[in-house]
DNA sequence: TTAAAATCTGACTTGACATTCAAAGTCAGA
DNA sequence: TCTGACTTTGAATGTCAAGTCAGATTTTAA
């Protein structure tokens, strides 16, 4: 990649990071293209140079969160763990990625209300794959025995729902860490499984 | 109330009920004053008859629902049963608001992104009441020995979360009635707790 | 140094709503 | 039947944010 090539995706970077935090700050629909180029000191336009439109610049984004998700997700999967151990682990990397992130995504606004036609179906199947991996961690732990059987579907509803939920109550001002808050979290919700 | 008053009444709540069901639908921001109206086969301009403006509509509707459900959670602590069982029913009704209602109890987007000033602050009170009548029917069980300890703060947000994220994904077109679903989803949040 | 290419700017256009309002329509009861 | 209060209508108005674009400015590389 030549180094104007290197700039320029240095920039769309910046933009992204702060459309996403725009976003979760404020939400989809309350955001405007000024405010994400106002805290990067810019002007709409040039906003516009780097991006199609807003769709485009909140897929891209949330897109390359999706992905990065999934591939800590797939790094879990690939571990040698048992599987307590194992899902416990994306259950914890999980909740800190949503704190972290606070991408108010997973639960704020419903795909199909942004996205549109190719976008999203590429956002839902990110998310269905997401969603079968977690899938994947259950049924192996439930076929070798260390969870009880349950309804898989179900249970990762409720896991992904009290998970991804964090970002309405999550605040910094806590007492836990958001690790503690991660672990703590993760236990209550494997004692579903066991 | 006179009979005018009655069908002043009448009118505002097909007002609120169409309100509540096009924003379950499309989501708060998409849907427009019109829609709302022409679900009812009125004009906008009825409806500003009847509510000052959108905000004004969406919080009466809102706080209706909160009201409701609130009512209907007191119905239940107020019952003589064991703690498990008390709770288990919270939930049970609770997920069949969630459900039937589609408001995912709470449209979707944040109140602070809808409401302003003593509208807002009215609904927070209401949610606020709401999960505290959920704590302190954990908080009970905790008392009497039917649940272990936990952190009561951070298993309510799973629990609540967990239930309130079924309007994310609940549909009409699952091989379980409602009623089984809530049931189930119950027993396992139960689990958190024994 | 300098001209072409890449970036950036901000005023402008557009369109989608929310909201208003004057006029028209309805209806219970005198 | 008539009247006046109550309702409804839909065109007009106001607002706000998305998206455009003709330059202005900066960077690149010869």
């Amino acid at each position: 990649m030549s180094l104007r090539e290197k700039k320029v995706e240095k920039k769309k970077e910046e933009i992204r990071k702060s459309a996403m935090s725009v976003i979760a700050e404020k939400g989809y629909h309350a955001t405007t293209m000024e405010d994400i180029a106002a805290k990067l000191l810019m002007t709409k336009g040039s906003v516009y140079y780097y991006f199609k439109d807003k769709e485009s610049l909140v897929y891209e984004s949330h897109k390359l969160l999706l992905e990065q998700s999934m591939e800590q997700l797939q790094n879990v999967l690939a571990e040698e763990l048992p599987s307590v151990a194992k899902l416990r682990k994306a259950m914890v990397v999980h909740m800190e990625n949503v704190i972290t992130e606070r991408t108010d995504f997973f639960i704020g606004v419903k795909p199909d209300q942004v996205f549109e036609g190719e976008h999203l179906q590429e956002i839902l199947h990110l998310r269905n794959q997401y969603s079968d991996c977690m899938n994947r961690l259950i049924q192996q732990g439930m076929e070798d025995g260390s969870f009880v059987q349950v309804d898989m579907k179900i249970v990762n509803y409720i896991i992904l729902g009290a998970m991804n939920n964090a970002v309405i109550w999550y605040s910094p001002k806590g007492s836990k860490s958001i690790e503690e808050l991660a672990n703590s979290i993760a236990d209550y919700l494997l004692k579903i499984l066991l």
